[in-house]
DNA sequence: TTGACATACAAACAAATGTTCGTGTATACT
DNA sequence: AGTATACACGAACATTTGTTTGTATGTCAA
């Protein structure tokens, strides 16, 4: 994946172009389009660059049929808010289940079960902050258990797998001893793992590593009020 | 707009067909793709077909280019989750400021001189809710203000211009008399409204009507950790 | 029956669109 | 100089693809 500063001016204006007609129409331009708008005389010369596109990593494409183009790569220049691929298709995310005060969230191992079409939830992919489709997944919040974390019942967690935590990661954290699944803000200290809440008005919790699994980390929540 | 039922059977498939290939491949399918998945035999079948779809509301039309389609309208079968518009793009809504504790938030009136590429956000249309992008905008909130209604800073908040609430909306309300602005929900009693946080930890506030300002109603929150 | 209408089909047409090929022009390296 | 490489141009070509036209079938109502 070539940085997109490395591009050539002419290949970026044409990313630029095909992620607003993409945004703006719906379906992405063609190679004569492209041609007009960024000032490229000939349509092999827009050919060429779309492959360099290809080869840089910022397209796909489906030969031989028109408009056969899918932006993949992120694109500078747009704010952080709003960090979208145009053009392409909305991220597939396994929403493998519910997450509630004392039962564990599914186990990584039972994402890959979820093939089925209706167990997808699709999210756009700012959310995913990077991270591929394969390595995250989603849970529907049951309870009123991580309002601590300014998470309510009906809000949908999108987390990357993993078993460890970086300091400050919010992680979704299976306590044995408890038999609680919480989310909360990871901190390694000396002694113990402190799990510190996103509300100031609670306390943070001290467990010993032995009584703490990392289950993911939580990269985005989203909630729609009904 | 047709309900969905009231489209022929070949009609429903159609859409469907559509929303799986945009999803899929990133751009529409052609007419012939259509007609052979469909087992339709003639292009001008689909085509008929495809401008009674643009009459019954679900469906838009760029005449004259290939692959011009692009769906509009919401189609049963898909959780509510992600109750989404393939290959529609994404919403485009203003985001008209930020909004922190003490300051009142931006008025309907500015919204329409942010036309400017930059204050805009995009986001998938099921937070909209149904509601046209013309009557939403959107916040970024600022401060710990919010953390009674589950939300914090850094949030970006979608709402619904209007100026009046009904019974559990969740709104913006303007307190001139606090010279601050809050997100509550809304419960109108016999002699004040009440507002109430979506956390029990705290609260309600009781208000008398005027002193209570709503600007707009919530739709739905976003977060994204970084 | 007759007529209006919705739907369906096949074939031919015209336009849009991706692909290929020969050529030209810089730049960098040997 | 000679060579390789990246990039660009224009024209011709081959498909893909949307559109149009004529016709046919069914239903429903007058």
């Amino acid at each position: 994946m070539k940085a997109f500063e490395e591009l050539s001016v002419r290949q970026r204006n044409m990313l630029r172009f095909m992620y607003n007609y993409t945004r703006d129409r719906g379906f992405p331009p063609s190679i004569r389009e492209i041609g007009e708008e960024c000032d490229i005389g000939s349509t092999s010369v827009v050919n060429y660059n779309l492959n360099k596109l290809v080869d840089a990593g910022y397209l796909q494409r489906s030969g031989k049929v028109s408009r056969g183009l899918r932006i993949i790569g992120a694109i500078p220049g747009v704010s952080p808010a709003r960090r979208i691929l145009p053009g392409r298709a909305f991220q597939r995310v396994a929403l493998v289940g519910r997450i509630a005060a004392g039962e564990p969230i599914s186990l990584p191992e039972d994402i890959a079960h979820h093939i089925d079409d209706d167990d997808y939830i699709e999210v756009p992919p700012q959310f995913l902050r990077g991270f591929g489709e394969s390595e995250v997944f989603a849970l529907t919040v049951r309870g009123d258990s991580m309002i601590d974390s300014m998470i309510q019942d009906g809000d949908i967690v999108v987390l990357r797998r993993q078993n460890t935590a970086d300091n400050g990661d919010m992680v979704a954290a299976w306590l044995p001893e408890d038999s609680e699944t919480t989310l909360k803000h990871f901190y390694r200290e000396t002694d113990a793992i402190r799990l510190q809440p996103a509300n100031q008005s609670y306390d943070p919790i001290f467990v010993h590593p032995s009584n703490c699994e990392i289950k993911g980390k939580v990269l985005s929540v989203m909630r729609s009020y009904s």
